[in-house]
DNA sequence: ATAATAAGGGAAAATTATTATCCTTAAATA
DNA sequence: TATTTAAGGATAATAATTTTCCCTTATTAT
């Protein structure tokens, strides 16, 4: 992926701090703001966590990161994708993405419900098959 | 239901706040602490946010009440009862119950996902049916 | 009814997360 | 390379939520 294409085209100054922030997403996905922080820091021990902030404030404006929200968790940003389910594991926090056709549940509470329905959060938490080993 | 005997079987003293809290909870369910301090305010008009967070916490860990995570939403608490989804109005915050069967869901997740899965947060967000005629 | 103990009320304090400020530094453009 | 402007770093400020403290009151068990 061609991480300075992708900030040059949301208009967004090429900046070191950036292209770690998007290559750390990119490469390991769901990473909260202290994931983040920690990760930059080998590279830039004086990194703020402010910029950790602003950087994921523009970044989520212009709707090419996004937040995943996790119940007894901070959030976490990966690259935007296509809406998706998460398994997670309760050990070691590990965030897997699953291609479930989310749509298909959508169309059945819909018919439940009643309500029009168009966004999901679809979290299922356990056991990953590492933490099952040790 | 008996609210009495709930706290009782729960060695909780009965008092009026904790039994207009858990009929509140049955009655209207998925409330937050601030539904709840201004639901009980007209029974109570002294009542403190302190005696809500004390008994909200105090029940969870009995485990008769528990509580409901709604990304971009403060936290909503209803009685225990068998895992289920969740509809919430975008509009009107209305929230619904729905007995989709979601342990269908978490067998094809951990198919998919090779994790070992035991819980899910499953919350799909939209427009409901009032909310829509309007 | 009494005594022991837990719970409520009010306010302060603590926690935690995020944003703003101010100055310095670096990137983009011509 | 000079100029403009945005971004980074450090710290303070802010905001929101939750917990703690201390005293009073109410509930429970005898
Ligand atoms: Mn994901
Ligand atoms: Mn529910
Ligand atoms: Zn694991
Ligand atoms: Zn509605």
């Amino acid at each position: 992926m061609d991480y300075i294409n992708l900030l040059k085209n949301n208009d967004l100054k090429v900046t070191p701090q950036r292209l770690i922030i998007v290559k750390e997403l990119d490469t390991k996905g769901h990473m909260s703001i202290d994931d983040l922080y920690i990760a930059l820091h080998s590279a830039f021990p004086s990194i703020s966590l402010a910029t950790i902030y602003k950087n994921i404030n523009v970044m989520i404006n212009k709707l090419f990161i996004q937040e995943v929200k996790i119940p007894n968790e901070k959030s976490v940003y990966e690259l935007a994708k296509e809406e998706h389910a998460h398994a997670l594991c309760v050990k070691c926090n590990a965030i897997m993405d699953m291609n479930l056709d989310v749509s298909k549940f959508i169309r059945k509470a819909e018919t439940l419900s009643n309500y029009s329905l168009s966004k999901s959060s679809v979290i299922f938490s356990g056991i990953c098959p590492t933490c099952q080993m040790s």
